[in-house]
RNA sequence: GGGCCCGUGGCUUAGCCCGGAUAGAGCGUCGGCCUUCUAAGCCGAAUGUCGGGGGUUCAAAUCCCCCCGGGUCCGCCA
């Protein structure tokens, strides 16, 4: 509804700067504090025609006519400002909408485009560790808000399963007893595999011709060797299954798993390096063959083999990135941020091959410990199943206190939903460039407005609801006239566009932050407005409202991936 | 050393792309509100040289240049 309430001020306000005589290419829209949209375009037309803002404004706003049937109540200038205000219309309609919608409410129409967002993609070597912990969450995160805005997305793990990291672990299952290992930190696949990664790399460290044997495995590998293919099979499957149990508790899943062995045994990468050695930009060092960017304005060199003729990650990513641009029209890539320059490399290869298309890439920092970075090869992390079992212990006794009188089952199942929910909001919330410093007293501390805030007033909502019974479908929302009421639904006609413009610019805390502010808004009306306590046609418009309240807190939670629950 | 990112009240942060109304929030602090639909709530107060310095502009947190601090990457790792 906003979005239509925008339009239509857009229209207004560009046929009264034309009958005002004067010319702009911009209308300088935006949402304020002093009006439903405010344009600020006086002041670009102020060294143009030499008059002060102001006067612009009161000469715009003078031509505007606003029509019969529409959504805007009026339009004033404002000092420099020409504010635009929605009427009673724009709030009958949001509201009915929302009932209309239900679910839907805030999905956009089916857009006939095919995108594949890649996420999370680590090295299968252990389990996932809060260091990368940003990756899944800002990824599903993204994959929900752009399947809402009408797109067709397959979400894909891409599986880095030719890597030394790897054939380090197939080697040390073939020569660490089991005896030798530490004892493993939990009952999961990829704890289990941890160990021998751990183990192989520290005897590497002191035996160095492992090194050469684990390079034989790799080669034996990239030439399709049946057992040694069963060996990393079983290994990284293993790795693959403990992260995916993992995310399934955060609701995170994944719609391919894409392995990278994949474009080396079907010829992919071979072509890739074929189709480049032809070009210009080839050159070989060392036997080695790198693509000389300069050109491109990027100074490193894109080292594609091995002096060995092998080929690197990079190398082998062109192809995957090639493949994925086969079956989508849009690629999307969640990825670190110490991968900017591999990605440039990356969308040079691309360029250079002909392709008119580049990912959309977003980058996230690290999220490191107070003395450093994680690394799961030292040992040195925090697991993401950690941080879940503790955030969901952690809410278990906020619920104790709080709810004493629910079944066991009930506080563990309520539990489970808001530590969920409060790990997934506390990393969405935040621009993902941002440095995060990972603290147990931060990450645990859910007096904040998080997302039990926005839980809560979901369950609240859901609780009038109850005790009312049975809702009539047919009430008068021109009843709904108490400044908390207005404000409410105002602040749900923003849902649409909110998805718009994430789906656009692919920031998802924005989603996070409307989340917030529309559980605020929400709890200062359920403060204010008795709605149980009031009669007739106004308990029924109430009721509906409520219920309009609980869908989009609903719909806005399922975008950040997080329960809406019933009770709390 | 070079490239990219970050630097906003005690802490976490939005706004920066596309310059304009008193720089928005949250946490923490201080004070008020449970005989009203769940107080994981609501209301109020205090707290800011927007890292520093120049410049452009009628107007700079926002654009340009330099510097400082932190992160990250820098040809055969993934």
């Amino acid at each position: 509804m906003f979005l239509k309430f925008k339009s239509e001020v857009e229209s207004l306000l560009q046929d009264a700067i034309k009958a005002a005589g004067y010319k702009v290419e911009t209308l300088c829209l935006e949402t304020s504090d002093y009006a439903d949209l405010a344009s600020s375009v006086a002041f670009r037309l102020v060294p143009k025609y030499k008059k002060s803002p102001g006067r612009i404004a009161e000469d715009i706003s003078r031509k505007i006519r606003i029509p019969e049937k529409t959504l805007v109540e009026r339009a004033e200038a404002k000092g420099p400002y020409i504010n635009f205000y929605v009427n009673r219309e724009f709030l009958n309609q949001t509201a009915l909408l929302i009932l209309k919608e239900g679910e839907k409410y805030g999905s956009l129409p089916k857009k006939d485009k095919r995108i594949i967002l890649e996420h999370t993609s680590t090295n299968p070597t252990g389990p996932l560790h809060v260091g990368r912990g940003r990756n899944p969450i800002i990824g599903d995160t993204l994959a929900r808000i752009i399947r809402c805005a009408g797109y067709d997305v397959e979400i894909q793990y891409y599986v880095n399963d030719m890597g030394k990291q790897v054939a380090t672990i197939v080697w040390g299952y073939d020569n660490i007893e089991q005896k030798a290992l530490q004892k493993s930190e939990r009952d999961k696949p990829d704890y289990d595999i941890v160990r021998y990664y751990r183990k192989a790399t520290q005897i590497v460290a002191e035996h160095p011709d492992a090194e050469s044997q684990i390079a034989q495995i790799l080669g034996r590998y990239e030439s399709g060797n049946a057992s040694t293919i069963e060996k990393f099979r079983t290994v990284v499957n293993k790795c693959i299954d403990g992260q995916r149990q993992t995310l399934e508790r955060l609701d995170i899943t994944f719609d391919r798993y894409v392995w990278e062995s994949q474009f080396v045994i079907d010829g992919s990468v071979k072509k890739v390096l074929e189709k480049l050695k032809k070009t210009k930009y080839i050159k070989r060092e060392d036997g080695a063959l790198a693509l000389d960017l300069t050109s491109f304005g990027v100074e490193k060199d894109f080292v594609l083999t091995r002096f060995n003729g092998t080929t690197l990650y990079t190398t082998r990513d062109v192809a995957y990135h090639l493949w994925k641009f086969k079956h989508a029209d849009v690629v999307i890539n969640v990825l670190g941020e110490d991968q900017k320059l591999s990605m440039e490399q990356l969308k040079c290869a691309l360029k250079i091959l002909g392709l008119k298309k580049e990912p959309r890439i977003v980058f996230y920092s690290f999220v490191s410990l107070p003395e450093g970075r994680m690394s799961t090869r030292k040992g040195v992390v925090v697991n993401l199943d950690d941080l879940l079992d503790e955030a969901c212990e952690r809410a278990y006794i906020e619920v104790q206190k709080r709810r004493p009188e629910l079944s066991e089952k009930e506080k563990r199942d309520i539990a489970e939903v808001v530590g969920m929910g409060a790990v997934r909001f506390d990393i969405i919330k935040v621009a993902p460039e941002k440095m995060m410093t990972f603290k147990w007293e931060d990450a645990l501390d859910f007096e904040k407005q998080g997302a039990p805030f926005i839980q809560y007033s979901h369950a609240r909502a859901c609780s009038i609801l109850k005790k009312a019974g049975e809702i009539k479908h047919k009430f008068d929302p021109s009843l709904l006239t108490a400044p908390e009421e207005i404000e409410l639904i105002k602040k749900m006609a923003f849902l649409p566009s909110i998805v718009d413009s994430t789906a656009q610019d692919l920031k998802p805390y924005v989603v996070a932050t409307y989340a917030r502010e529309l559980a605020e808004t929400f709890n200062q009306f359920y403060r204010a407005v008795p709605v149980l306590k009031v009669e007739d046609a106004l308990r029924d418009a109430r009721l509906a409202l409520v219920d309009c309240a609980r869908i989009v807190l609903a719909n806005v939670l399922g975008l950040l991936g997080i329960t809406a629950p019933e009770s709390m």
